[in-house]
DNA sequence: GTGTTTAATAAGAAATATTCCTATTAACGA
DNA sequence: TCGTTAATAGGAATATTTCTTATTAAACAC
């Protein structure tokens, strides 16, 4: 039996409650770093963010934002991300969507879409048994590096 | 003006040919590396694919493995996926297509299908200039995983 | 074929990124 | 308030990828 329903707005998470529900102790670094990855649009990296709670927080560890990171992925509050450029990006997860990343710059743009997993899963429903997330990853060049700078990648619909 | 076509079916690729045609010199590592990826169904490692071929060539450095991958990348013969678990995968790309990932047991599992871009463009049409590649990621378990054992995962489409 | 040029490689060090280990802390239920 | 134990901090360890430099060999001119 497959899931193919789409994730709908899930906006202003209280992940006070959320953790309670979940049965996870609600610590002051779970809800710092939930709360700065839910304020930032900029895909942060875990060094950001662990930089960014590090301030309100100054004896935060690394291994605890990687460990939370984790958790809230699990929970579905956050996605993580890969970066072309080596490292794992953070994204809270308030709406399904998708990305569009500049190989060039390496900037991470939103798309707000829904994208039908369906057609794509049709020849695997045998072998796959429930969906967990869809994420559509479009790579290219932004307008700004494409016309600043000279390029040689091969271009879909290209020969 | 976005590329907004899809890769066509691009089998049988000769990598000797093809390096010549870019100008890039035809070392047996090369050739080997691509062959050992055009061969496998299995999205190996890096570590994989350097103990595949270091079979037939001892010399052979983890280093030239990575810098010939990042080179078939670039030049669209090979597809880098990062994979849950840390550290990337490796697919030929004779044909365009997406990937399943069990979130248990890790395995990938290849869906092939058209999926538009361009609805997901739209709103980006004056930021995004030019389409490298798209790719669909599911994640999810698999059949076997789904029914050996047991799991908490918020799934799509749940409330 | 021989020699020249230089891109590409091998080896290992280094940098990055992430996870593990363990003593300590603090969340939370009693 | 107290006890239990999940969660954290700090640092070590691991894993992955990239860098540095001397050496090799692919391509090309002769
Ligand atoms: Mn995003
Ligand atoms: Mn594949
Ligand atoms: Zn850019
Ligand atoms: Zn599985």
């Amino acid at each position: 039996m497959i899931r193919s329903q789409f994730l709908v707005e899930r906006q202003d998470i209280d992940p006070v409650a959320f953790f309670r529900e979940k049965g996870l102790r609600v610590t002051h670094q779970r809800v710092e770093i939930f709360r700065e990855i839910a304020e930032s649009r900029e895909h942060p990296s875990a060094e950001t963010i662990f930089e960014g709670v590090r301030r309100r927080m100054p004896s935060l560890s690394m291994d605890t934002v990687y460990r939370t990171l984790a958790t809230l992925e699990e929970l579905g509050l956050v996605m993580r991300l890969t970066h072309p450029r080596g490292g794992a990006r953070y994204d809270s997860m308030a709406i399904t969507h998708h990305h569009f990343i500049c190989l060039e710059c390496g900037e991470i743009m939103d798309c707000f879409a829904a994208s039908g997993e369906a057609p794509l899963l049709e020849e695997l429903t045998d072998r796959v048994s429930a969906v967990r997330s869809v994420h559509v990853e479009i790579r290219g060049l932004c307008s700004h590096c494409h016309h600043t700078s000279n390029h040689n990648l091969p271009l879909m619909g290209e020969s």
